[in-house]
RNA sequence: GGCCCGUUAGUGUAACUGGUUAACACGUUGCCCUUUCACGGCAAAGAGUACGGGUUCGAGUCCCGUACGGGUCACCA
């Protein structure tokens, strides 16, 4: 081992969202850093300019601050082995691949993309298995890469595949993976603009950042043998590697946008709770080996292991985050909650203001088990915050009868009787209008419940009389009897 | 197409170094509770472990082949 205490890193390009499937990487190697003591490192992958998103690393960091994943080093967060922008790094990376030309690992290549485009298409016509540069430029003199140099041309660093032994290593979650040299192309390493590819600067990075494990996407799997390469021509102690399994779409693609939502801050804005999302994600592709299902950070943190992660992609399941963020909501205390309703009232154009927090603490209490989202607190509720405007019809043809004007009057003359009342009072006066009038409670609780709520579902009656009150509720039956009659 | 990886109910997973009727959760359906809806409780349907061979007294677990799926083949990460 080169360090005794892990270090490892998520190293995402800045796109200018989070990907969920990058926030299982960077999940699990937090996880798998915490757990071990070890340490977790942010580093963004800048390399390529045509890629450049204004304000993307900002986002970025924004998202995994929101889901609380917190890194020891990063591009906002000084360490010993900054800087973190790989934008920032380009004097290094020079550096090092000169010292691979040095070496004769790798060599100037004066090409010009359209030589590079021919070459593609004449092998691809000849059926070659597999396009790969011809290695054309190794074979320039000394005095021919000087001239070249010289005169200005624009050429790259390419990395120099002998033929040799194949290329093997071990893989935590997928044990030995092999690859044959011949199947390797010598990849650019430093582009035309002076930037490195991804290979060449993951590599260079990871060593001077000490990381001891690599983390990352099933995708990068066959590209690792160019970075075995690269590690043994520099002559460096080679990282663990862990190549997650892919998360994909219920068709079993490749997770995409067309399928969904993919930014966590989509599911963020849908009213997702980080809570949700984290141990949702963190069952996709691993578990402890027992029938937990609901964890909490510090229990996933105490029983994530690597060698649990299993090796097939797995279909990102909506209706089971949906299950899970319930779970999480209801555990959630009110004074998480309120802030958020009343976020959801003023975007409603409700005026929060007149509700104290006692009056939505009873909401949340009566409302809490019918659920997933926190904004349904409003939007499935409404009838808690204004007088229903309209009536459900299917509720209103089934429930309102023949005498129920006549038996919500009686109630109303029930009700009026009341003094301060609380839940139970209005249970009692319910009762008592029944008895008197001889006909069944159900003949009145549920034309009651359509007139206070305009809908035939939600609560139980009686707790939402307790909430919106005595008056509230004489003038709603009153205003149903109206408009029913 | 080449290379690489994978394949347990619709979905996510379990099944220690091979050992009884393949387990749990989500989802689905039904019943109970509740004069509503939901929660909760109970139950059911749903895979014989992609397929085909082998090894073995015995295989989801080991070996081989086939099929299917995915990833990757850039001066993108």
């Amino acid at each position: 081992m080169i360090n005794p205490v892990p270090r490892v890193r998520f190293a995402p390009s800045p796109t200018g969202y989070l990907h969920v499937g990058g926030l299982r990487t960077a999940l699990y190697n937090y996880l798998f850093a915490k757990n071990c003591g070890g340490q977790f490192i942010l580093r963004i992958e800048d390399t390529d300019r045509n890629r450049y998103v204004e304000g993307a690393v900002v986002k970025l960091i924004e998202a995994l601050k929101w889901v609380n994943i917190d890194y020891d080093e990063g591009p906002d967060k000084n360490g010993n082995y900054g800087p973190y922008m790989q934008s920032e790094r380009l004097d290094i990376y020079k550096k090092y691949a000169l010292e691979l030309v040095e070496k004769k690992h790798a060599y100037y290549c004066f090409c010009t993309p359209e030589r590079l485009q021919s070459l593609k298409e004449e092998q691809q016509r000849q059926k070659m298995p597999q396009a790969k540069y011809d290695k054309h430029c190794l074979h320039l003199t000394k005095e021919e890469i000087d001239n070249n140099l010289k005169s200005g041309m624009n050429y790259v660093i390419r990395l120099n595949v002998t033929e040799g032994d194949k290329i093997s290593f071990q893989d935590i979650v997928r044990d030995r993976v092999e690859f044959d040299r011949e199947n390797i192309d010598d990849q650019v390493l430093i582009k035309s603009d002076g930037y490195p590819t991804y290979h060449l600067a993951n590599v260079v990075d990871d060593h001077l950042m000490k990381i001891t494990h690599v983390i990352r996407g099933e995708e990068w799997l066959s590209s690792t043998p160019k970075h075995i390469l690269l590690y043994n021509y520099f002559g460096w102690e080679k990282p663990v590697f862990a190549h997650l399994p892919l998360l994909l779409n219920p068709d079993r693609s490749k997770l995409s946008k067309r399928q969904g939502d993919v930014a966590v801050e989509d599911y963020k804005d849908k009213g997702y709770l980080k809570e949700a999302l984290i141990n949702f994600v963190a069952l996709l592709g691993w578990s402890a080996g027992d029938n937990q299902e609901i964890y909490c950070i510090e229990e996933l943190i105490k029983k994530f292991s690597l060698e649990r992660v299993n090796k097939s992609g797995a279909v990102f399941d909506q209706d089971k985050l949906k299950w899970l963020n319930e779970i999480h909501l209801r555990s959630k205390p009110d004074n998480e909650i309120i802030p958020i309703i009343r976020e959801t009232l003023k975007n409603n154009s409700f005026d929060e203001r007149i509700f104290s927090d006692e009056y939505l603490g009873k909401i949340i209490v009566s409302m809490k088990e019918r659920v997933s989202f926190p904004q349904e607190y409003v939007l499935n509720c409404r009838y808690f915050y204004e007088a229903p405007v309209e009536y459900d019809k299917e509720t209103a043809t089934k429930r309102w009868k023949e005498d129920s004007a006549k038996l919500m009057q009686k109630l109303i003359d029930e009700i009026e009787k009341l003094d301060n009342p609380e839940k139970h009072d209005y249970e009692n006066a319910l009762a008592t209008a029944s008895e008197i009038t001889g006909s069944g409670k159900g003949n009145f609780i549920h034309p009651l419940r359509l007139s206070v709520s305009g809908t035939g579902s939600g609560p139980g009656v009686y707790d939402i009389l307790d909430i919106i009150g005595k008056d509230e509720t004489i003038k709603r039956i009153k205003k149903a009897i109206a408009v029913f009659s």
